[in-house]
RNA sequence: GCUGAUAUGGCUCAGUAGGUAGAGCGCUACCUUGGUAAGGUAGAGGUCACGGGUUCGAAUCCCGUUAUCAGCUCCA
């Protein structure tokens, strides 16, 4: 049977059979203003409809974000309802439903306990099954104020008070408990089956660092059981990836309680951190950039001109060298400016493409770091171009196109987004918007899709932000291409145009990893620690059966280092299966297993990370095999 | 920075009412010479993050500091 709420409280019950359509119009005729689940031929149907103001239906299934808004609105609500009738004292703020589940936050004299999160989860599951009904109810704006003001429900109260004057103010009441919701949401608590409460946190009041901070409960809901495990399941296998789990197994590098933030790379670590560098050179030189270096310590005065001093100060890092202030850079394009200055140019220089891979240094708040995503100390991919106006488009593309052939490369998805001008920043408004338009154009000429990230550029321009996803799909931004106004202007750069007279140059400043330390950390939860072999910090392990034939196997060795592979000799006294299980967990691309068979025939035995047990070959075929493989960066 | 949680040998973790610490892996030595995911025996290794306090006695209880984890805020 569905139930399907329609105006005025009335529900109407459908009998099985009827089809999706027919309800559909009887609901817009019914005008229902009401979200449902109902139950079809027995079986809890993942069906949902909402009437729109102009009474359009829409009909959408619980695989719909739309459908799992509402099932988790609901289940945020059931938790509210628990906790009311567990600790009454509670206030209640907010509680949406979000990609992957729901939260609600609260107000409490004391954070909730995991005990408690258990004993809130078992009044859950009361909830669901007593089969409370939700019914939506409005009231005029004093009434709805007057109403919360009697709950004494002060978030409450101030969440109407700012709502619009013409807003609809709507409460949603299941059973003891009522909430200021716009809904929609489910007919019953009933269908709320599989939920799970996961974690709490806290978090400040409207998401402003100088509000009182509340106690938040993460949940999630599902329709199925077994859908709820393989989410569950899904978040233990993303942390067997996570990049600081594997970075310890894998050596690749450590972070000491002696250097918060500030991460150590280890040799198997640093062979990925140069390689990719290597590879990087290659672009950039094909790309028509040069490459720089600039120091990392410079004086107080050259920021103060930049306008970090005054716009960036409480992120960086300063000392006194002979009585004199100076800073460590934030940034590298302080020394880039400097750098352009060191010569006259002429519009035939331009556009200048200047790389630089910069150390830079930045003071982030103790609870902002995180692994090698989120560190003080990193390794910028950085480039200045210098052009003039009439290039601006084309530079951009020619950037958005490098960014876009290096993510392809690794099988990266991506998104952009394009920040627009903050509050805090420098420059005037024309100089924005133009600098803005040029950015929004370049993308809209190559049909990239984008988002707007309103007031989320940097204090010196806008900018075009590339977001890389992690293994429990969190997004990171990698590659940006930010439009300078302020730099070219503070320094006084010049170039000499056609005519004989002096002009400005605009630059644009970009990276494409962004910082390489937050992009290994990216590649490791990506290839869950499984390098395509041109970036392995081990290629090839070769295995000995014995110690018979430790000669042999040092010979093949020689021969696959001779041939520019990275190879590595396990000649310990252990049985080969042991040494294969060691390779296998160190995520070896190859394993070359020497012994008698393979001596008797002066060939090896080949096993793949990919395929497994290969059989027996010449040494010169695997050889080629796996160079070929490393030429062409081969990712799988 | 904020809220909460955590901190025990190189790593992963036990340590159940406060009575000066255990395991597995790893490491070292010896035995074993083994053909595709863990061969055996023995040994070394810890002032239980740091600083105070309570107590006859603290890894264990309390306070503070630091770091880490989750989330919030921030992220040029």
């Amino acid at each position: 049977m569905i139930k399907v709420s329609l105006k005025d409280g009335v529900v109407k019950e459908y009998n099985a059979g009827i089809t999706v359509l027919e309800i559909a119009k009887d609901i817009s005729e019914g005008l229902a203003r009401n979200a449902c689940c109902g139950i079809v031929n027995g079986k809890t149907e993942d069906l949902r409809f909402a009437v729109n103001e102009d009474s359009s239906v829409e009909i959408c299934t619980f695989d719909s974000p739309e459908g799992k808004r509402a099932f988790r609105h609901t289940a945020s609500h059931v938790m509210a309802q628990a906790i009311k009738r567990l600790y009454p004292e509670t206030k209640f703020a907010i509680g949406p439903s979000i990609d992957d589940g729901f939260y609600y936050d609260f107000d409490r004299e004391k954070a909730f306990t995991h005990e408690e999160l258990e004993e809130i989860e078992k009044e859950m599951k009361k909830i669901v099954k007593e089969d409370i009904p939700l019914e939506r109810f409005e009231l005029p704006r004093a009434e709805a104020i007057k109403f919360m003001e009697e709950k004494e429900e002060p978030y409450k109260v101030e969440l109407i008070r700012d709502l619009p004057e013409d807003a609809v103010i709507s409460f949603y009441k299941q059973g003891d408990f009522t909430d200021l919701c716009a809904g929609p949401h489910l007919m019953s608590t009933k269908p709320l089956k599989a939920f799970k409460l996961m974690s709490v946190a806290g978090a400040y009041w409207r998401g402003n660092e100088k509000n009182k901070m509340l106690s938040r409960i993460y949940g999630t809901a599902y329709t199925k059981a077994a859908d709820l495990d393989a989410y569950i399941t899904m978040l233990e296998e993303a942390k067997k990836r996570d990049h600081r789990k594997l970075g310890k197994e894998l050596k690749l590098f450590a972070l000491l309680d002696e250097g918060p933030g500030f991460p150590f790379f280890l040799p198997n670590g640093m062979i990925i951190k140069n390689t990719l560098i290597e590879y990087w050179r290659e672009i950039h030189k094909k790309a028509g950039y040069v490459e720089i270096s600039t120091p990392i310590i410079l004086s107080r005065a050259l920021w103060e001109n930049s306008g970090h001093w005054d716009h960036y100060k409480d992120n960086m890092y300063t000392t006194i060298i002979d009585e004199q202030d100076y800073a460590v850079k934030p940034m590298n394009c302080p020394g880039g400016m400097l750098v352009y200055k060191q010569e006259m140019h002429s519009y035939r220089d331009l556009p200048l493409r200047v790389g630089e891979l910069g150390l830079v240094h930045r003071h982030e708040k103790s609870g902002a770091l995180h692994g090698l995503m989120r560190v003080r100390c990193f390794t910028q991919d950085d480039a200045h171009i210098f052009m003039t106006q009439e290039q601006i488009r084309d530079e951009i593309k020619g950037v958005v196109n490098l960014i876009d052939s290096v993510y392809k490369l690794f099988g990266f998805k991506y998104h952009v987004e394009l920040s627009t001008r903050p509050e805090n920043s420098m420059g005037s408004d024309g100089a924005w918007e133009m600098a803005t338009e040029g950015l929004r154009g370049a993308l809209e000429d190559m049909g990239v899709k984008y988002v707007v990230n309103e007031g989320d550029g940097a204090f010196y321009g806008p900018k075009i932000d590339f977001h890389l996803e992690d293994s429990i799909g969190r997004t990171w931004q990698c590659g940006t291409i930010q439009l300078d106004m302020q730099m070219p202007e503070r320094f006084d750069l010049e170039y000499i145009d056609k005519d004989g007279t002096k002009k400005r140059p605009v630059m644009i400043h970009r990276v494409c990893f962004g910082s390489i330390e937050r992009f290994i950390g990216i590649l490791i939860e990506h290839f869950a620690g499984m390098f395509p072999t041109w970036l392995a910090p081990v290629q090839v392990k070769v295995l000995p059966i014995s110690e018979k034939f430790i000669e042999y196997a040092k010979s093949v060795e020689a021969k696959l280092e001779g041939a520019g592979i990275r190879a590595a000799l396990d000649n310990r006294d252990e049985k080969i299966g042991f040494k294969i299980r060691e390779a296998r967990n160190e995520r070896v691309p190859y394993m070359v297993i020497v012994g008698e068979k393979d001596l008797e025939a002066n060939k090896v035995s080949l096993r793949s990370r990919a395929i497994g047990e290969e059989g027996q070959f010449d040494l010169s075929d695997v050889i080629s095999r796996i160079s070929d493989e490393i030429k062409t960066r081969k990712t799988c």
